[in-house]
DNA sequence: GTAGACATGTAACCAGTTACATGATTTC
DNA sequence: GAAATCATGTAACTGGTTACATGTCTAC
C-alpha cells in the first residue's frame, strides 16, 4: 500500500525521502501520518526490487509528464533537485533522490488494478482513487463501481444492525452507527456522481 | 484495541469466541471482521492477564447489569449459555465461556481512558465511543472535546492542501479530497450536536 | 554555541492478517 | 456420507509503529 503512493508520487516526479514523506501526509489523505520508519524501509525494498533506482540529482528537465498535463509540481521538483548535485544549496545532509524505473512502472500498475483483498479497504481505495487517473476507464469504473456495491452492502447491514438492537442500544451506540449509515449514503451518492461523471465522459467520446 | 472491545462486551454478559466474534461484527464497526486468529490470542492474553476468565457454562441467572438499564440481550445471553454445561444443545465442540473479572473491569477503565496516542485513531474514537456511558461525564466530555478539536485541525489542513494545488490536482483527487473535508466537516457538526447534549444534561443535573 | 529544519537509516515492537489444523454436531 | 455450522486454536506473515542513532547546514 504505501509502496503504491510512493511508486504513484515518483510517476510524476523524481523525489527524496524526505520531500516524499511530506507528500505524503500532506496530499493523500490515506497517509496522514507516514513515520519515516516505514518510508525508509519501503524505499529500500522498492530498490532492492529494481522499481525505483537513486537518480543523479541532475538538473532533470522539467519531467515530461504527458497523462495529465499537470503545469504544476514545478515549484516542488525544483525544490527537490536544488543546486544540482547531492548535498544542494539548501538543507542538511545528502539526500538521495529517486526516480521510478519501468519495472516501477510496472509494479504501479499491478498493485492499483490488484483486488486488494487485505488491508483497511476504505484507506485502500482511497490511495487508488487517487491515482485513479492513470487507471484505463474500463478499470477505473469497475473499481468505482465494485466500492459502490461494497457500501451499499455495509450500509444494509448496518441498518439491519439497528433495526436489530434499537432499543437496546444505548445513546451513544445510536449515535455513532446513526451516524455510520449517514456518512455510508454519502458516500454512496458521491460515488453516484462519480460513476455519472465516468459514463458521460466515455459517451462523449466514443459516440 | 481488540482488548478493549472484548472487555467492554464481556461487561456486558458473559459470552464465548465465537459469540464474541460475530458481536464484534455485527455491532462494532470499528472491528467490521476480526480474525480468529486475532481474536483467540486475544483471550488467551487477557486470560494470562487476570482480565477475563473461563467461566463454568452455568445456568447464570440473567446477568444483573446496573450501568445501561438495557433490557436487551437476554436472547442472546441466552444463546449463549444454551443448555446448561459445556456442549451445549445445539453446536459443535465444547466452548470456553469467558466472563470479566475485576482485574479486567480495572483494566477496561484504562484502556477506556487512555489517550492511546498510537493506532488507527479513527477507529480508536468510534470504538471508545461504543462505550462511552462507561465514562465518568467528565471524561466523556473531554474525549468529545479531544475529538472535536483534533478534526478541525484536520480540516484546516485539509483545506490549505486543496488551496495550495487546486489547479495541478486532477479530477479524481480534487473530489476526494473535497468529499472529504465535507464528511469532516460533518463529523464536527455531529460532535458539536453530542457536546451540547452533554453540556445540557449536565446542567440538567446539578442545578 | 545552540535550536531547529533537513536528511537517512536501524531495531524492537505491535496489532492485526491469512492459512492451516482439528474436531463435534446437525441437516440433507 | 457430504456439507454446513459451530467451535478453538497455532504459525507464519504483514505492514505498519516508536524510539533511537547519526549527521549537516542555517539562522539566531
Amino acid at each position: 500500500m504505501l509502496e503504491l503512493a510512493i511508486l504513484g508520487l515518483l510517476k510524476e516526479q523524481e523525489l527524496h525521502g524526505y520531500e516524499l514523506k511530506k507528500r505524503l501526509t500532506e496530499t493523500l489523505g490515506a497517509f496522514s501520518s507516514v513515520s519515516f520508519g516505514s518510508l525508509y524501509p519501503a524505499l529500500s525494498r522498492l530498490e532492492a526490487a529494481g522499481a525505483v533506482k537513486a537518480v543523479e540529482a541532475n538538473p532533470t528537465p522539467p519531467p515530461t509528464m504527458p497523462m495529465t498535463g499537470s503545469l504544476g509540481g514545478e515549484a516542488a521538483a525544483w525544490r527537490a533537485r536544488a543546486a544540482g548535485g547531492r548535498r544542494a544549496g539548501s538543507g542538511g545532509r545528502a539526500r538521495k533522490v529517486y526516480g521510478i524505473t519501468d519495472r516501477g512502472e510496472q509494479l504501479f500498475e499491478e498493485l492499483l488494478a490488484t483486488e486488494s483483498a487485505s488491508g483497511d479497504d476504505d484507506r485502500n481505495f482511497n490511495l487508488k482513487l487517487a491515482f485513479a487517473r492513470y487507471l484505463p476507464a474500463e478499470a477505473r469504473l469497475g473499481m468505482l463501481e465494485r466500492r459502490r456495491a461494497h457500501l451499499v452492502e455495509r450500509l444494509a447491514q448496518a441498518r439491519g444492525a439497528i433495526r436489530a438492537r434499537r432499543e437496546r442500544l444505548d445513546e451513544y451506540s445510536r449515535s455513532l452507527m446513526e451516524h455510520g449509515t449517514e456518512a455510508t449514503e454519502r458516500d454512496i451518492s458521491w460515488l453516484d456522481r462519480l460513476i455519472a461523471n465516468e459514463r458521460s465522459e466515455r459517451k462523449g467520446l466514443n459516440p
